[in-house]
RNA sequence: UGAGGCGUCGUCCAAUGGCAGGACAACGGACUUUGGAUCCGUCUAUGGAGGUUCGAAUCCUCCCGCCUCAGCCA
């Protein structure tokens, strides 16, 4: 018997390659354990999706496993708040981490005993240079370094020093433990980099208990080594400091996981700096962390993203080592599909129009039976009422229609969809001689759509009926950057000048069919020819308000752009 | 100008000495009760110069360009 036949695997990149190989070699006793480490100083974006797809990813291809750890060795910057959001949003992405939950704190008791071994083998020192000093001794990126005056205290002096900094004695700033690697280095990262600052400031999780904290580079490969991870993966900025992860590990002769380093995502139009996201929520340029147009993981998930969307942009994005800027129209068409695929159809009217169909009983209403979604006929049909007057698109109708415009004007036929052919008769305006209503008249012989004679309308039209519609807030959403790279400034500026003033548009008085009224936040939907749409949180019984997740794609709108060029 | 890393269509990713391929975008067409969706087609790339080889995106040499590093941030 031959093996089954097995299913094409999926494209293998370079980690994949990496982890394989070592499975092979047993390296790690074939085992895979990775982590994704995020500190809790903010949301999660975008670009930690991508991490996330990595960490989770690879773990789960090799029937490994994958820890979330809060690297939370910095009390000054970090929050409950941001745990409790970014085990939500990783979860949101279809992510589980089982039992392997950590905390970077947790360990700190070992790191601290792990650092007197290293005072105790004579590679770590306390430090009595000031913040500016160490920097001054450091050297260029040309010249090497000084050793510090207090680089050659004796063992038991440091081991004092050390104690009486955890003990509170001295003031922040005052003194820091060094490691004794080489000041004259090539790579800056070697040249004494501090493990312990002295901090007095309380820890979320740990209180007062601690006054000295670790170092990235001093606590994170220690932390790797104590869960057991094989293979650390991290992004490009890191590749620097692998020699000092693993020189820490090789002094302690401890369990060393493999560092490796991808590049981190760049999106056009979009900002993923954690720091400016945060002072785009404090200066008030959008709503929150979860503003619809920021691209943290709560925000998209409010502007109507879906995990699957993103899992499968993440997908075809791929892992490697280029620095790298994607066409953020690859996220949306990953968006687009997905929700093509599952997201019901209602109509709406953004910008309403009256329409009076004056050959149309008086009083009369009917219901037309709508397919809930073309592309799944197992979803069935929706009701929709109509009556003699509706709301129409201003956009779908012309008093002087340009070439190619197809859509309703005076004297042209359009079919409303679902319902009936309308020709237009004649338009009423007010003293300032704005269209206000479009008379018509309609062809009872088109119910449902066609016209038994065979003749053909160039276009659709979506429509609500005016008694029956429910009043909606939506919310129309463009790029919160107005250039492909938000960081490409004139002189002067900085890249708060290019944050997009009409990222948000804001409308009132929209109407929607009546089915739509009393979904829950979250509830997202097709509104044919505009867009896809979900309910926001904002929403109140009786003030629905709609988020735009993203538009169809535009023909017109792109004929339009082309003819004004 | 020290060290580390990276250069393939406009963008992102393949091709691991053997016909440079896919996706997105763009452009054009078919179809359409969403100017949506779908389908078909077109376009464009190995940073440069040498070398090895029957054959090079791939191996070698030199050059060029870009990114990262001088936090008591991660």
């Amino acid at each position: 018997m031959s093996e089954p036949e097995k299913i094409a695997p999926a494209r293998k990149d370079f980690i994949r390659e990496i982890v394989e190989e070592d499975i092979r070699q047993g390296t790690f006793g074939g085992k895979v354990v990775t982590r994704f480490p995020p500190e809790p100083n903010g949301y999660l974006h975008i670009g930690h999706a991508k991490a996330i797809h990595i960490d989770f990813g690879v773990a789960a291809d090799y029937g490994g496993r994958c820890h979330l750890r809060f690297d939370d060795t910095n009390p000054a910057k970090e929050d409950q708040e941001y745990i409790d959001a970014i085990q939500r949003d990783v979860r949101w992405l279809g992510r589980d981490w089982g039992e392997h939950l950590y905390f970077a704190s947790d360990y700190f008791e070992r790191m601290l005993g792990w650092a007197e071994e290293l005072i105790r083998q004579g590679k770590a020192y306390v430090d009595d240079l000031s913040a500016d000093e160490i920097t001054a001794h450091r050297g260029t990126l040309t010249e090497p370094g000084r050793a510090s005056p207090y680089r050659d205290r004796s063992v038991e002096e440091n081991l004092d020093l050390f104690r009486r900094m955890q003990a509170g004695e001295f003031p922040d700033g005052s003194k820091v433990l060094r490691a004794k690697i080489d000041m004259a280095s090539p790579n800056l990262n070697l040249r004494d980099p501090v493990m312990y600052r002295i901090l007095h400031r309380e820890h979320h999780r740990q209180g007062n208990r601690f006054c000295v904290y670790p170092m990235y580079d001093w606590a994170h490969g220690l932390e790797d080594s104590i869960e057991g991870v094989t293979h650390s993966l991290c992004s490009l900025e890191f590749e620097n400091h692998r020699p000092l992860y693993d020189w820490f590990l090789d002094q302690l002769g401890v369990h060393h996981p493999k560092q490796i380093e991808f590049a981190r995502l760049n999106l056009t139009y979009t900002m993923m700096s954690k720091r400016r996201l945060l002072e785009l929520v404090q200066r008030g340029v959008v709503r929150g962390w979860d503003d619809p147009r920021m691209p943290t993981i709560a925000g998209l998930r409010r502007r109507g993203y879906t995990p699957e969307a993103i899992r499968e942009f993440c997908r075809l994005i791929g892992v490697d080592k280029t620095n790298s800027t994607v066409d953020i129209q690859l996220l949306e068409h990953c968006l687009r599909e997905d929700l093509n695929r599952r997201a019901m159809r209602f109509m709406g009217v953004l910008r309403p129009l009256r329409l009076v169909i004056e050959n149309y009983p008086e009083g009369k209403s009917e219901t037309f039976e709508a397919p809930a979604n073309p592309e799944d006929p197992a979803a069935g049909t929706r009701a929709v009422p109509f009556s003699k007057v509706l709301y129409i698109e201003q956009d779908d109708f012309r008093e002087d229609p340009p070439k190619q415009f197809f859509r309703l004007a005076p004297g042209r036929e359009v079919r409303l969809r679902a319902a009936y052919f309308v020709r237009c008769e004649r338009v009423k305006k007010d003293e300032r001689g704005n269209v206000v209503e479009v008379v018509c008249s309609y062809d009872p012989a088109t119910r449902g759509g066609d016209a038994p004679d065979g003749r053909k309308v160039k276009s659709t039209l979506h429509w609500v009926s005016a008694q029956h519609a429910i009043e909606a807030e939506v919310r129309l959403y463009e790029h919160l950057f107005t250039k492909p790279d938000p960081d490409d400034v004139a002189e002067g500026q900085t890249w708060l000048d290019n944050v997009n003033p009409r990222s948000e548009e804001v409308l009132q008085g929209c109407r929607l069919e009546p089915a739509l009224a009393e979904r829950p936040a979250g509830f997202t939907c097709q509104l044919e020819r505009l867009g896809y749409f979900c309910v926001d949180p904002d929403s109140r019984p009786g003030h629905l308000v709609l988020n735009r997740t993203i538009s169809l794609k535009d023909a017109w709108a792109k004929i339009e752009k082309k003819a004004k060029a």
